[in-house]
DNA sequence: CTCGGCTGGATCGTATACGATCATCGTATA
DNA sequence: TATACGATGATCGTATACGATCCAGCCGAG
C-alpha cells in the first residue's frame, strides 16, 4: 500500500501548495531524488505549472520534517548524506516505533496479525535466495510492510506521526548510506515472528516496546560492526 | 529570560520570516496568547510591518511542530484545547526526554551535576510554602530548567529536537488544560535527587531512561488520576 | 415568530514583480 | 602557474495585487 508516490492523493481540489508537496515528497521516498540532489524552486514551479509561493512552501514543511535543506542562496537539496545522520535517524526511529508498536499491541487484532506473518511468510520465501537472487529492495519494502501493521494502531498522533517521519528518512536515504545488512535478513525474519507472538499472548506494553526497540537495535548494531565511522554509538 | 519576544534576538539580519515565527512563539510560549486564541495573518503582519509572506510561512511552520492549526478561510488558532491532546503530548515527552537524558548522561559534567543540583535546592525550597503561598509557575520554570541540564546534552539532535517540542507544546498549554499536580511536588523534588545520583555514579544508559520516564509518568499518573476524562491511558 | 436564501465582508491562496545576496567564472597580476 | 579580484548570473526573500472561498448578518416569505 505505500509503495506509490503520492500515498492518499484522493482530493480533487487539493491545493497547490500541497500538490508540490506531495509531488517533491513522493520523487524523495520513491528515490528519484536521491539524497544531495539540488532542487530549485523556480524549476519546480515551472516543472508543476504553479508559482514559486507554494512551491517554497511545500519546501519549508519538507524541511521541518528534515526530508531536505534549505540554504539562502543555494537552493535546496535532498538531505542525508552523512552517515552519521543515517546513524541519529535510527536511533530516533528506533526509540519512538518502539513505542508506537508497544501502544498499537492491544489494538492489534486477528486480522492484522495474519496479515503481518503472510508478509513475514513472504519475507522468509526470500531466504530461500540467499545471499544470490536476493533483492535487498523488495526485502526492505515488505519489512517496512510488516512493522506498518503492528505500529499502525497507535493511539498517539504524535508518537505515530514520528514514526511516519523516521520511515521516510530511512526511506530516503536509502540509495546513499545504503542501509541493508544482509547477514541480518534471517535473524530479522526470526525477530518478526518472536514479535508477533509476543503481541499474540498479549505480552505487557513494556516487553513489546522492548522486544521491537531491540529488533531495531540489532540491526543498528549490524551496521555500526561493518562500519567505522561512529565508534561508540549509545544504542538506547 | 523567557518574558520577552524574541527570546534571542541576537542576530541583527535575521530574515523576516524567522522574525515572525520567532515572534509568535514568543507570545506562544509566555502565554499572551492562549489556546484557541485567533491569528490572523494580515493582522500579524500589520503588526510587525512586513508583509503576509513571511508571517505565512511562520505559521506553517509552527503549524508542523504543533503549536497552532490553520484552517483554510478562517485563520490560525493557538492549539492545545482538547485535555486528550495534553496526555498524547505528555506521552511523547515521556518518551522523547527519557532518551534524551540517558544519551546526555555520559556527557553530563560536575558543574552540570551542581547547577541542577541547585536548582532543586531551590524547589525544594519552594515546597516551605506548600500548600498556601506556592507559586505552582515558578515551580514548573525550575522543573524545566532542572531537566534542561539533564537532557541538553543528547547528542542526537533530532531526539533533543523532539524533546523541545514537547516542551513548547507543554508550555503553551499551560493555562487552558492545568496540568500542575501540587501533591507531586514533594516527591518530584526528590525523585530528581535519585536521578542526579543515577548520572552521578554512571548507571547504564537503560537504567537512567526508565528512571526519566518514570518520573515523568508518575506525574501522569497523578493526572489521570484526578480527571476521569481517559480513564486507561496506556503509559509506557 | 421561525426558517431559508442572499448579499457583504473577511480571510486565505496564488501570481507576478523587484530587490538583495551569494556563488561562479574569467581575467589580470605577481 | 597560482592567486586575488571584479563582473556576471542565478537564486532566494519579500512586497504588492488579485481571485477564490467561506462565514455572518440581514431580509423576506411562510
Amino acid at each position: 500500500m505505500s509503495g506509490q508516490a503520492g500515498a492518499m492523493a484522493a482530493s480533487p481540489a487539493a491545493s497547490k501548495s500541497q500538490l508540490a508537496y506531495e509531488w517533491i515528497h513522493g520523487r524523495i521516498v520513491s528515490g528519484a531524488l536521491g539524497p544531495g540532489s539540488r532542487l530549485v524552486l523556480s524549476q519546480v514551479a515551472a516543472e508543476l505549472d504553479i508559482s514559486v509561493v507554494p512551491v517554497r512552501e511545500a519546501v519549508r514543511r519538507l524541511e521541518a520534517e528534515g526530508l531536505i535543506t534549505f540554504e539562502k542562496n543555494v537552493g535546496a537539496t535532498v538531505a542525508g548524506i552523512d552517515p552519521v545522520e543515517y546513524l541519529y535517524t535510527m536511533q530516533t526511529l528506533s526509540l519512538v516505533e518502539g513505542a508506537a508498536t508497544a501502544l498499537s499491541a492491544p489494538s492489534v487484532r486477528r486480522a492484522d496479525l495474519d496479515a503481518a506473518r503472510e508478509v513475514n511468510g513472504r519475507m522468509h520465501a526470500m531466504l530461500a535466495d540467499f545471499p544470490e537472487n536476493f533483492d535487498p529492495v523488495r526485502f526492505t519494502q515488505l519489512n517496512h510492510d510488516f512493522h506498518s501493521v503492528l505500529f499502525e494502531h497507535c493511539p498517539n498522533p504524535h508518537i505515530l506521526d514520528l514514526v511516519h517521519r523516521g520511515w521516510n528518512r530511512l526511506t530516503a536515504l536509502r540509495g546513499s548510506t545504503f542501509s541493508f545488512v544482509p547477514e541480518r535478513a534471517p535473524e530479522s525474519v526470526e525477530e518478526h515472528e518472536v514479535l508477533l507472538q509476543l503481541i499474540e499472548r498479549g505480552a505487557p506494553t513494556a516487553e513489546v516496546e522492548l522486544a521491537a526497540r531491540r529488533h531495531r537495535s540489532a540491526t543498528l548494531d549490524a551496521y555500526l560492526a561493518r562500519t567505522d565511522a561512529h565508534p561508540a554509538f549509545p544504542v538506547l
